[in-house]
RNA sequence: GGAAGCUUAGCUCAGCUGGGAGAGCAUCUGCCUUACAAGCAGAGGGUCAUAGGUUCGAGCCCUAUAGUUUCCACCA
């Protein structure tokens, strides 16, 4: 029995619990079904979940009802990224101080409390948001069962030769004192100053060539200046030496075809380093490298009297007296594009230090090559991979100068400096803490441990492995890989689908998983992503689900197109409530209509008898086979669309199949439930057969989308006459049946009854008004059934409908 | 500069391997009908971005152009 009203702020938390105590989502480790397995990519915590999260991940959440309702076992583990950089941000912030202010402990201390918080209620939101995942298996990258995964990675690679220790130019964070990954850049737009300098040509007294730069900070680390080949005016220049400003050493001029004759003056400076150009340059013509900038932003001895001073005031000092001694020529503004730090916004700089990388660069065509083993969904996002592993230049920099996250399982050897690592059963291992348990191949036994920390992404990499418990060879559910499904939205395909394709191939020599399927993202309006800064967020989930219901809120996450941005609006979730609250009024309608079938039992309680046992099928009415019939065809498309991971055009095609059952196939039925003594027993019986089956295959199809809704319904009466004991876990199918109808009569039996409604629309009158007689032409050959007859006749209250053969369908009134 | 997506009704979008131009919202007209007025029945509204091409036939295929969005590159 349903109430009247839905309430759903009291329904969800209870159906939660109801999910929770009965373990209805746990992944079963003997089930002979087969697996589906899902790699969520754990959120990073270092914020609030936003209502792109619950978007993105909402999608994946569908699918992973829709195969535990096809014949899936499903495993949906859930995690949270709470190791490394972004998490030391928000803890800088929130506690006001810098890492390196205070003590390793200390910091991470700060960092597990304020993780630890942050999970509890990122945890909550997705449980309010009806999530299915199995909390049984919640990992978060900081565990020590994912450091133990991170550091066999680390060791497995190490052992195959694909990790290198190595002095090389690595891009580096002057904010957060650490060496970054090119896959951490973002480019920004930042206003600057052009500077057009004299450089004094050495031996020609007041000669000088004009450079243009917006780097004068970097004067004392220039190598050499630039001129192309082709440059026939600036030809003379090969061979001489120019004097550079404010400090006292020449450079040669050299040539190379990057140069750009347009740009600037056509003459350019090179310097350790300005930008990728200087450092290919650097490269190519075997410069010298000198360290301007020092690691903590500030400027190096070799700037004389501006060394100590932070990049900027050093700009500023050194321009100002470029132009008190005359060194200037001009100035320009400029906006120009600078590779910043995605994590502080800093701009970038290049310097060589020792850095542990991962070898990517000489697997190129093996990425590709997994790229195109996987399944992507929409297809297109497989070119978004394939451009950016075309276009890397960088192997893959693991090491982070920084506090929080998974040590390197790393020792240098105090005598010969070789490299130490541990036997794989002594992970997980903090260098700082402990010492090798056997000497070096040299037989000296003391050591230099690793300071550095991986990378956030040389963990998050291995959420497939962490998932299936790799880090332990017994327990490793070898069989389980690759995993069924990586789902996230598309600006990551380039970081975390990249690099957990790179570990998988390493360490399985397979890919991660079979498919992948990419969310848009959610828009605050046309072209404006939602972002803190512009603060144009107007809607946090926990306030969008307290206002409208999660099952409204996912009905909108769910309209939204496979791999489409969407635009937040709140108009969606007024129509998803409508449906909410329409497909409750109707399963209360049937619902009450059946339990007509109520006994009372022996004790006086009341008994819901299944009205439809196998024995006691009615003789089916044309209009109930037609429901049946276009809800099977219905269930066809649906699972179509599902099966491609478009849970969009899913979803529509349900909710229009529903719309015509409430406002046609009701309409028709309600006669005939009512008023048996007129339409015959049988006929209300097979009304209410087709009515229940057809209701509870939708409530079914609908549950993967509105969990909490399709419960409730469930649970106030289908539970008695099915087996499952939630409708989770029930089985998506298709309405058996022996029967054939015609679809050009059932068609016709349809456009009859709009002809009827739209002549009494037309003439302004009441449904209820009655049509005293009709007449209708069939095309030859077009039956239809007496029982049709009468459905339409009782449904638009016409006392007298003419059926006949002839050469058009046409509909005649009065 | 490189790559990809999008352009169909006022708005948001669906249109599968080429053959009927569609849905929801909005607008307008009616209707209190024993599930639902958060409802029901109807109506109006489009040169499918533009220009060529292939075809008996193009929203769909090909070429070019424009606009738009995203990803990547771009610090002299």
């Amino acid at each position: 029995m349903l109430a009247k009203k839905y309430k759903a702020k009291e329904s969800e938390p209870k159906w939660q619990q109801f999910w929770q105590e009965k373990g209805i989502y746990k992944f079963d480790t003997d089930s002979k079904k087969p697996v589906y397995s899902i790699d969520t990519p754990p959120p990073t915590v270092n914020g609030k979940i936003h209502i792109g999260h619950i978007f993105s991940y909402s999608q994946a959440e569908v699918m992973a009802r829709y195969k535990r309702m096809t014949g899936y076992n499903v495993f949906y583990p859930f995690g949270f990224d709470d190791n490394g950089l972004p998490t030391e941000r928000l803890v800088e912030k929130t506690n006001g101080i810098k890492a390196h202010q205070t003590t390793r402990e200390h910091f991470t201390e700060l960092c597990l409390a304020q993780t630890e918080e942050l999970e509890k209620q990122f945890k909550s939101l997705f449980i309010s948001a009806g999530f299915s995942c199995d909390w049984d298996h919640e990992y978060s990258t900081i565990s020590k069962k994912a450091q133990i995964t991170s550091q066999k990675s680390f060791i497995d690679l190490y052992n195959k030769g694909k990790v290198y220790f190595s002095e090389a130019p690595a891009l580096w964070c002057t904010e957060c004192r650490t060496a970054i990954a090119q896959a951490e850049l973002e480019t920004k737009e930042i206003p600057s100053l052009f500077n057009y300098l004299r450089f004094y040509i050495e031996g020609e007294g007041d000669n000088y060539v004009e450079i243009a730069t917006t780097r004068p900070e970097l004067l004392a680390a220039c190598q050499c200046i630039f001129i192309h080949p082709d440059d026939e005016k600036n030809k003379a220049l090969l061979g001489k030496r120019i004097r550079v400003p404010l400090f006292d050493f020449t450079v040669p001029v050299l040539e190379d075809e990057k140069v750009e004759l347009g740009k600037g003056s056509g003459v350019v400076m090179c310097c350790t380093f300005g930008d990728l150009t200087d450092l290919e340059w650097y490269k190519k013509h075997k410069l010298t490298f000198k360290e301007a900038i020092l690691t903590d932003g500030t400027m190096s001895s070799i700037c004389g009297k501006y060394a100590g001073m932070p990049v900027l005031e050093a700009r500023k000092a050194m321009i100002a007296d470029l132009i008190e001694q005359g060194h200037m020529i001009r100035q320009e503004n400029i906006a120009h594009n600078v590779a910043t730090h995605e994590r502080c916004g800093t701009p970038m700089e290049i310097t060589i230090k020792k850095q542990w990388f991962i070898d990517i660069l000489s697997h190129k065509q093996e990425y590709l090559d997994a790229g195109e083993k996987i399944n992507w969904y929409p297809s297109h996002m497989k070119a978004r991979y394939r451009n950016w592993v075309e276009n890397l230049e960088w192997d893959w920099c693991i090491s982070r100068q920084r506090f929080f996250g998974v040590p390197f399982p790393v020792w240098y050897c105090k005598e010969c400096g070789k490299v130490k690592v541990p036997d794989i059963s002594e992970l997980p291992v903090n260098p700082l803490k402990t010492q090798p348990s056997t000497p070096c191949e040299c037989g000296c036994t003391e050591f230099i441990p690793e300071k550095d920390i991986m990378d956030t992404w040389a963990t998050s990499s291995v959420t497939p492995l962490i998932n299936l418990d790799w880090y332990d060879d017994e327990k490793f559910m070898k069989n389980m890989t690759p995993m069924g499904l990586r789902p996230n939205a598309h600006d990551i395909i380039r970081t975390w689908d990249f690099y957990t394709i790179v570990k998988s191939l390493y360490h399985t020599g397979d890919i991660p998983w079979k498919d992948v399927m990419i969310s848009g993202h959610v828009m605050a309006s046309k072209g404006e992503k939602i972002s803190k800064k512009k603060n144009n967020m107007s809607m946090e989930p926990a306030d969008l689900i307290d206002q409208y219901s999660a099952d409204a809120v996912r009905m909108w996450t769910s309209s939204g197109s496979l791999g489409m941005d969407i635009v937040f609006s709140d108009e969606e979730f007024k129509n998803a409530g409508k449906l909410i609250n329409k497909l409750y009024n109707a399963s209360k309608f049937v619902i009450m209509q059946l339990e007509g079938f109520d006994k009372t039992a022996d004790d006086g309680s009341t008994v819901t008898l299944n009205p439809f046992s196998k024995e006691d099928k009615p003789e089916l009415l044309f209009m109930d086979k037609w429901i049946i019939t276009a809800f099977n065809e219905m269930l066809t498309r649906f699972k179509n669309n599902l099966d491609k991971y478009e849970i969009g055009l899913a979803i529509g095609e349900l909710e229009k199949f529903f719309w015509s059952y409430c406002d046609d196939y009701i309409e028709i039925v309600k006669n005939r439930v009512y008023k048996p003594e007129i339409y015959g027993e049988n006929a209300r019986k097979s009304g209410l057969y087709a009515a229940y089956h057809t209701l509870l295959g939708m409530v079914k199809c609908f549950a993967i989308y509105i969990p909490h809704i399709t419960e409730e319904i469930y649970q106030g009466y289908f539970v008695n006459m099915e087996d499952a004991v939630s409708i989770h876990v029930s089985t998506i199918e298709p309405i058996a049946h022996e029967f054939d109808i015609s679809k050009e009569s059932a068609s016709k039996a349809l456009e009859i009854i709009s002809q009827l409604r739209r002549y009494k629309s037309e003439k302004n009158l009441s449904l209820k008004e009655e049509i005293p007689h009709a007449k209708v032409t069939l095309p030859e050959g077009v039956v239809l059934p007496e029982d049709a007859v009468v459905d339409i006749k009782a449904t638009c209250v016409c006392t007298d409908l003419e059926i006949a053969n002839g050469e058009n369908f046409e509909v005649t009134i009065g």
